[in-house]
DNA sequence: CGGCAATTTGAAAACGTTTTCAATTAAATC
DNA sequence: GATTTAATTGAAAACGTTTTCAAATTGCCG
């Protein structure tokens, strides 16, 4: 009645071989005779056998699974980056236990500690604001952790990221050489540090350069949804912005179609920059100029060096910093 | 050096009880006085004991991991359901194993397999074209596997959708209510049943009922892309077809930006209604008329019934289906 | 054909839990 | 206080692999 398996030992039995003879040519272990070998497999085939990656992993301490932390699936960003790294995983044999955190703490933690209590050979991490109670869990384990578009410089967890803020300086500097003297920077939660370290710091680097003061009124932190975005667009007439960096796609969709709502022309008389160039920012009428990320490449690039710390592989550089662009489409002049 | 992990047995020891007692506190089991409940949880505390998730699915033969096959996950409608999963999931203690199979079944029948090797305790499974090797494989093992927004019924697996032909019906008549004589089909893969069975069903049914002659110069069979929607206005004009029945969000919304890039007006010159509901239908502008399907529901249902199906417990109705709805935005007169 | 090295094999001990079943202890009854 | 019954405990056998170490076999050379 139950799933009767059927296991090594039948296997061996079968093939009237020891269950250690079974394991090698199923692991492919070079140490067996060609007749041997092709006896067993013969036997596998034959009983249908599967190998059992629990018992597996026990012996082992490797369950060629690695944990995958992420805030929300359903935002395009993430669901890019998460794909990248299952391609990856999945081709260095690996599955990826996935989790949504909401970037809250508390179950990051909770969640963090289970994928270990499941032991997982690593794990991926998204989510900007890292907790001292978070940093700490880090510290406490031996199981490799990468962050994957994510920054945290208290820390000294490896990472995959592009460079935030040269390429927000660079974006609000040509907004600023086009005329705009007062552009506002639009982003989620400060205390993540990509906002609030980095992002902020190439705005901030990008208005001294050209001489134009610091307005704090002209910061948004808002809490990076669409919803919120569409109803900025009082706010923003209010402090007489012309343009805005902003840094997340929906939101600045959510920005975008709110001007135009409200009548006012994007980009002829507002001016809008995004950050993540999700394909969103194509779907979206006028289409959104973006920063360039290689999301797809973050997340790949990301699980490809944690096989590497998973393996002991010497890792050149911790911290890489992936290519950044700028695509110009039609939310600027 | 090596991560030197605490056991049951050093618990056991310190509190001075047997390995037994220390599980069955682990376990919540009940039957353990007090006394030495608090003393042993004060060891573990102490320790800091981690039970070890796989040596415990080992031995009870349960993984609390569930395994997740998904087209790809950086489509929306698959990312909400994919959510809607995960959330229940948690709730029931379970973790979800994550795999992008692109919808090729070679593909899908491989992952499934690993998936089973890993034990998983059940299988939550989406993707419409379900072959007939595939459907072998399903048949194989007896680990509960329920389809969520996929259609299959030439097997016999529990599943969760929505009522595909009638909601297609009812929008296809209201379009022709409207005084549209020639309304295009635009479809992903047709031998998808959920498109080649269902919805095209509803969609002539409609055209049935409204005495119109089905022309199949009106069905437009594609791969449910952005790109190829954007690229579909010239063919879409050239059977004369004044509004599109559309299986899929993002393919709807190239079509109403190639239409609109044409200049041709969407609602005016040309109707569009989208199947799935996803927040893209709000982003785009024209906003998109949809059937509204509780994409989020249709996961959180599948994994509530795969919970029931993976304890025995009794379910009323294997297939279920969840109500839909017509959200009238802007994309329709 | 004997001797030695290299190659193949197998026995059995991990791996860290759960679970069964019997033994022990505590509580209840008269 | 002696019995009976119920509640707690522990010993040890699974669970299905990998891995270590020694034994057996094979091949090679002179």
């Amino acid at each position: 009645m139950d799933k009767q398996t059927i296991t090594i030992y039948d296997v061996a039995r079968e093939a009237s071989v020891s269950m250690a003879t079974v394991s090698r040519v199923v692991n492919g272990n070079a140490n067996v005779k060609p007749a041997t070998r092709k006896k067993v497999l013969d036997v596998i085939e034959k009983l249908d056998y599967r190998p059992n990656a629990v018992a597996r992993g026990l012996a082992s301490k490797k369950t060629t699974t690695v944990g995958v932390i992420v805030p929300d699936v359903t935002n395009m960003y993430f669901a890019s980056l998460a794909r990248g790294i299952d391609d990856v995983a999945t081709m260095y044999k690996y599955n990826i236990i996935l989790t949504n955190s909401d970037s809250n703490s508390e179950k990051e933690i909770k969640v963090l500690n289970t994928l270990l209590s499941k032991q997982v050979d690593g794990i991926v991490f998204m989510g900007n604001e890292i907790t001292e109670k978070l940093r700490e869990e880090f510290k406490r384990t031996k199981t490799p952790i990468v962050l994957a578009g994510s920054v945290d410089d208290e820390g000294d967890n490896p990472s995959v990221n592009i460079d935030y803020v040269a390429a927000v300086q660079e974006e609000v500097k040509n907004l600023i050489d086009r005329g705009n003297k007062r552009v506002a920077f639009v982003c989620g939660p400060l205390d993540q540090a990509i906002n609030g370290k980095y992002r902020l710091k190439g705005y901030k680097q990008a208005l001294k350069s050209a001489g134009i003061a610091y307005d704090d009124k002209l910061v948004f932190e808002t809490d990076d949804t669409y919803k919120t975005g569409t109803l900025l667009q009082p706010a923003l007439m209010a402090v007489n912005a012309t343009a805005a960096m902003v840094t997340d796609d929906e939101l600045a969709a959510g920005i975008m179609n709110g001007m135009s709502d409200a009548d006012v022309k994007v980009p002829e008389q507002f001016e809008i920059i995004t950050s993540n160039d999700t394909k969103l920012t194509e779907m979206v009428r006028p289409k959104m100029s973006s920063i360039t990320q290689p999301l797809y490449d973050i997340g790949a690039v990301s699980m490809r060096l944690l096989t590497k710390l998973m393996n002991n592989e010497p890792v050149d550089e911790k911290n890489v910093l992936l290519p950044y662009g700028l695509m110009k489409r039609e939310s600027t002049k």
